[in-house]
DNA sequence: GTCTATAGGAAGATAGAC
DNA sequence: GTCTATCTTCCTATAGAC
């Protein structure tokens, strides 16, 4: 077993993972992802060869995995589509930090990489959550159609209730947009 | 009259705004700046004494008096709301180049300057973008509380649609939304 | 007003001791 | 596995000629 670690793994994608959500690619400096680790940067290296640009990619990778795992299976899980979808709020809440936290893929898709590394994971991610959503409204007897423009339109106001919550610095418009999306995706809003 | 000017400055802000639209502010560097303005550094630095903090303020306000001039004051203007609804839509659609384009309250609302000086002026362009909306829809008839949530919806579906649209990497939810939001607004839909 | 050249510092990344 | 010290590159910003 892995001895002398001084961040668990899981504990370290979390504490890197906020710094990209707070400032974005570019604006995540070693300085600041190794004072927000409480990692020295060449121990930050010993851990990712590959440097920031793999940190950044692993920090999306287990982020999509917590995604898979905590919103995206219990979505196509067992019981009411109503129960899950609710479920699935409660999840979002908790994972943004009631909106305090901005989304990776946005600050993430202007990476100015070498045409990006990060393109293909950020849309097979948007591919995979629209899909999972639009399951659960059709199981929920909802017109396949029907369900996929509403699981679009839910993905998207969940970006722009971030986006606009961060803009006027308040997180009103995210809590209020989780509380509409269960009425909003099946209808009954 | 300005003489000896290699390019002017309502063009020139355009150039500087398509690279902090596309990278964000940590991500244009002046390099990248001066390569798209078609001036060299030192010339930049003759322009915006404030240097690159400046340079994103002052794109921002044009921005703002841009947003002002060809969205707000024709929302406010007379004309059936319906109208002037669509002439929005039409605006937009060209401002944003069809999806192409990032927005710059999205792109520089993360930047990592000493308590934002941009912070305050984002709000205030969100707060204004819907007070005229709300302000449009309370002329078509619509009730106050419920056209400032429709108004806040289109603002925040907006921003999710540029968003999600990057991520996926095609225009086509920028456009699929901008053809929605009229009715959206208006409850016609 | 624009340029070339360069200063000064912060960035990403590595070497080698413990 | 983590650290201190260092290297190189890139960045922001300035000096001074034209």
């Amino acid at each position: 077993m892995g001895r002398k670690v001084a961040v668990e793994d899981a504990e370290l994608m979390d504490r890197l993972g906020r710094v990209f959500r707070d400032v974005g690619y570019e604006g995540a400096s070693l300085t600041l992802l190794a004072e927000a680790s409480g990692l020295k940067k060449a121990s930050l290296y010993h851990r990712f060869p590959g440097g920031k640009e793999q940190m950044a990619r692993e920090v999306l990778e287990t982020a999509g995995a917590w995604l898979d795992k905590h919103i995206l299976s219990p979505l196509k899980g067992g019981g009411a589509p109503k129960d899950r979808i609710d479920d699935m709020v409660r999840q979002l809440d908790a994972f943004y930090s009631g909106g305090k936290q901005a989304c990776l893929l946005n600050m993430l898709s202007s990476a100015r990489i070498h045409d990006g590394p990060f393109t293909d994971l950020i849309r097979q991610t948007f591919d995979a959550w629209i899909e999972a959503l639009t399951a659960v409204l059709t199981d929920a007897g909802v017109n396949r159609t029907i369900a996929r423009k509403r699981a679009e339109r839910g993905v998207m106001m969940l970006q722009g209730s971030l986006v606009f919550s961060r803009g006027v610095g308040t997180t009103r418009p995210f809590r209020s947009f989780l509380k509409s999306l269960p009425g909003d995706l099946l209808g009954t809003a």
